[in-house]
DNA sequence: TTTTGATTTAAACAAATGATTTAATCAATT
DNA sequence: AATTGATTAAATCATTTGTTTAAATCAAAA
């Protein structure tokens, strides 16, 4: 009745195409999806999608860049928090996001293999180097580093391995289903337990001083 | 002169076609690649494809199948060799798909994205479950586990750590290399010293008891 | 040399697909 | 009710793309 990201029946033309162009693109890539898939997702007729986006490389680019830019935009908000510690900030990161990809699986892979050459230069013109390198946490982290808090001696070691436990697994997924024998609810069970299984190995991993 | 491998031009024509479809396959995807980019890398007329190989899906197909094998059955051997410790078991695996995904750097991408959902049953088919749940690698962990030196609760977890720690960065590498303002020297100068590295994390992770 | 079967080539076909056109329909305003 | 502009539908176009056809060439056997 009155919700607005729900009911479809609220949206306009415009927005239920890019609906529905988000869930096509996202699920099987650029290459594979036909501009009628979008139109019949998106119960309208196929004239429409050009009507309002002109070509399906134009919508497409508009999907791929808010994608990629709310993932990005989440990220600087929580790089940036003033008022807490590393510690808090790698927890509050992996909650987010597990709960962001265990609502949207598709996106991980969907942004990985679209970018596989970052052809357009996307990632360089949302400048995502600044976004991490010159965050409030990066600036705990090296912090840390300087009191032998910390032993990690690449940052980019520990961001490698802080995405991999949260990403790898909604990217590995058929493979880890068909390894453990395990059905969406498990895999989500699991995704949950790791909410708080990466604070701690993450914790312990830069103590290792080596 | 020598080199089967190396030089093309001592391949046949069937195997220059099978090696030019790996190569677009896996660069490109099954969707974005077309048989005449397959027909040009091999240097060979189209109508060869169709003639050797039936159709684009069945040459895809064959090589989908030699990816995941080769991929699978280097994990076998690594998993049951019955004269190697636990952890001298990660060391070799750590080493071995670094400097495997280090030469094809796209295999990755190429099997997660195309095996998305797992559609054709190939990982079922491959038994990837008992290669995994069944091996030596396996049973030795559940008997550390039962001493109460190893204490991650889900041997799945231990799965999902060890093989992000090693495949993520070949995934995200376009934002990992943005981000970090890495070339490509540097990228894989940091993967070499994941082989160090990994092994000693995988050590300390386990030993958590929480 | 001739024959025979395998291999290769150039050309063409048919279906799929992104995009456009043209006219019909709808909703709001006068 | 009539008008007007926005929205929608159906048909069509032009190109791409997987595949096939038919003939030419090559290599080995007879």
């Amino acid at each position: 009745m009155k919700g607005k990201l729900v009911d479809k029946k609220e949206l306009s033309t415009e927005g239920k195409i890019k609906e529905a162009a988000r869930k096509v693109f996202q699920q099987k890539g650029y290459a594979a999806t036909r501009t009628r898939d979008i139109a019949e997702e998106a119960g309208i007729n196929l004239a429409l999608l050009n009507y309002y986006f002109r070509s399906k490389k134009n919508l497409f680019d508009i999907i791929m860049l808010e994608t990629v830019s709310s993932f990005v935009q989440s990220m600087t908000t929580l790089l940036n928090n003033e008022d807490t510690s590393l510690e808090k900030k790698v927890e509050l990161i992996v909650s987010h996001y597990i709960d962001f990809f265990t609502q949207d699986p598709n996106i991980p892979i969907f942004m990985m293999s679209e970018l596989r050459d970052n052809s357009d230069g996307l990632i360089d013109k949302l400048q995502i180097n600044q976004v991490v390198m010159d965050s409030v946490f990066f600036k705990q982290y090296r912090e840390a580093a300087e009191k032998g808090e910390v032993a990690v001696s690449n940052p980019m070691h520990f961001l490698m391995n802080l995405l991999g436990q949260i990403i790898f697994p909604f990217i590995g997924k058929p493979f880890l289903k068909g390894i453990g024998g395990l059905n969406d609810k498990q895999f989500n069970s699991m995704m949950q337990e790791r909410k708080k299984l990466i604070p701690v190995w993450m914790e312990t991993m830069v103590e290792v001083t080596r």
